[in-house]
RNA sequence: GGCCGGGUGGCAGAGUGGUUAUGCAGAGGACUGCAAAUCCUUGUAGGUCGGUUCAAUUCCGACCCCGGCCUCCA
């Protein structure tokens, strides 16, 4: 099954060909661990968890690395509001992150190097940067010269002219050029330091990801994902940084990025209450309804979030476990479901597809796209806080099914109004009354 | 201002130079004590204006809208 992805470096769609067929290599830009993920943070979770299942289906070997970025001057600002450290800041919400990913389905990466502790690597990249004299130094920063580099803006698609015309920040005095940026800054006192030959300071956003994707997948390596908006300017410096510290490389060969999420129809902000996090979310929806409503949407195009979409994605989900029913997962994916995510990840495809599928075939499917985890009986029954327990709930249907063994269906249907004011659908079938959670 | 996306039926959302996307919702029917679930049938498209073509939603151009990036946001 080939697989064909749009490259953004080059703006076109291109077969993918992994420099080691034995071991594809993907590095995907991780989240700044200062808040809540929301539900722009989990679309490119999604998105490539559903990428690199997909290469794992292809390759012997796949190798999935997403950073977390712990230093960070949010993060500094945020831990200081909340009078706590950073390192509980940072720990609590990895830990809140990592569940909330999980309860997408997406699994987790091989490596989820944290910056915090790879300070060596970007201290060494910042140095080998100044021996080639792609940086230099100015009152305590380590900055990379942009006009070293004539490639740069490659990724962006922009020449240097066109970012002078938009420059709309003030430039540190210190920089030579409008467009350099930061390897290295210093810190006071007060903020994390590491000692550097350039004094006590912290990294720069950007050398983060050259440093950590170099140290777990070489110089070299397949695929770099992100959000489009990580296109410029952190791909592109990124970009800069590694195959400026080692002439003649190439870094990522394949460049993915997903599209904006707007929410509700605009973009998400909290003055505009459209703003959900994916806790807030899984509060009130399945996990498993976030993740297909995110892979309805190719994942290059703009996607609008709204909560109705997410009520549709739950009940396309309960019809497809109802069709499935006990059947196990086949072993080998629906082709047409493959074919289609071999096209360029075309998600919405893959799930038409799976529409007139059934029993094993149709679970087969739904596995590939890592839906359907979720043991049916959970779905459809699990615990829940406010509603009646199952105990409760089979008193009900006992009583229920009593009143209309006497025809009393005044009496049947008023149990049946009632637990569904509580949240509990009764459906009566020949093997007798079932019920579940709404 | 520069750059980059997008505008498809009531909604969500793909492919495609000529032939059904798909799903949801709606309508009709079957089943049911009534429902629920399921099954069957079914209507409705491609921003605007031009151009190319025997034929365009699909290619080209202009324009109009929406959104993003250009500021360490996925």
């Amino acid at each position: 099954m080939p697989l064909t992805v749009y490259n953004t470096l080059t703006r076109r769609r291109e077969p993918f060909v992994p420099r080691d067929p034995e071991h594809v290599r993907i590095y995907v830009c991780g989240p700044t661990v200062y808040d809540d993920a929301h539900i722009g943070n989990a679309r490119p979770v999604v998105v490539f968890d559903l990428l690199v299942r997909f290469l794992r289906t292809l390759y012997p070997r796949v190798t999935y690395v997403r950073n977390i970025t712990d230093v960070d001057d949010k993060i500094n600002d945020r831990a200081a509001e909340e009078k706590i450290t950073i390192r509980e800041l940072t720990e609590r919400t990895l830990a809140r992150f990592q569940e909330d990913m999980a309860a997408l389905n997406a699994r987790p990466p091989d490596v989820e190097p944290r910056a915090t502790e790879h300070i060596s690597q970007m201290i060494g990249m910042t140095e080998e940067l100044l021996g080639h004299g792609h940086a230099y130094v100015a009152e305590g920063h380590v900055l990379f010269h942009v006009p070293s580099l004539a490639q740069y803006g490659r990724l962006a698609g922009r020449d240097r002219e066109e970012q002078l015309a938009g420059a709309r920040v003030e430039v540190e005095s210190y920089k030579r050029d409008p467009a350099d940026f930061v390897l290295w800054k210093p810190s006071d006192a007060n903020l994390p330091g590491w000692e550097s030959p350039w004094g006590r300071g912290r990294p720069g956003w950007h050398i983060e990801c050259s440093a950590m994707s170099r140290e777990y997948l070489g110089s070299e390596f397949d695929i770099h994902g992100g959000g489009i908006d990580l296109a410029f300017p952190h791909h592109e410096n990124e970009i800069a940084q590694s195959c400026s510290a080692e002439p003649g490389t190439e870094f990522a060969r394949y460049w993915m990025h997903n599209g904006y999420l707007l929410s509700e129809g605009e973009k998400m902000a909290k003055s505009l209450g459209n703003f959900y996090t994916v806790r807030d979310l899984l509060c009130r929806h399945p996990g498993e309804a976030l993740r297909l409503l995110l892979l309805s949407t190719h994942y290059r195009q703009p996607i609008d979030f709204t909560e109705d979409g997410l009520r549709r994605a739950r009940r396309q989900l309960d019809r497809w476990r109802r069709t499935v029913a006990g059947a196990p997962p086949a072993g080998t994916p629906p082709p047409a479901v493959l074919e289609a995510l071999g096209d360029d990840l075309n998600s919405p495809r893959a799930i038409a597809a799976l529409h007139g599928l059934g029993g094993a075939e149709l679970h087969a499917g739904l596995r590939m796209l890592g839906l359907l985890e979720v043991p049916h009986d959970e779905w459809f029954q699990g615990a829940s806080e406010t509603g009646p327990s199952d105990r409760a709930i089979d008193e009900q249907i006992a009583a229920r099914a009593a009143a209309r063994a006497r025809r009393d269906f005044t009496a049947a249907d008023s149990i049946r109004t009632q637990l569904a004011e509580a949240g509990v659908i009764l459906e009566d079938t020949p093997a007798g009354t079932i019920w579940r959670r709404k």
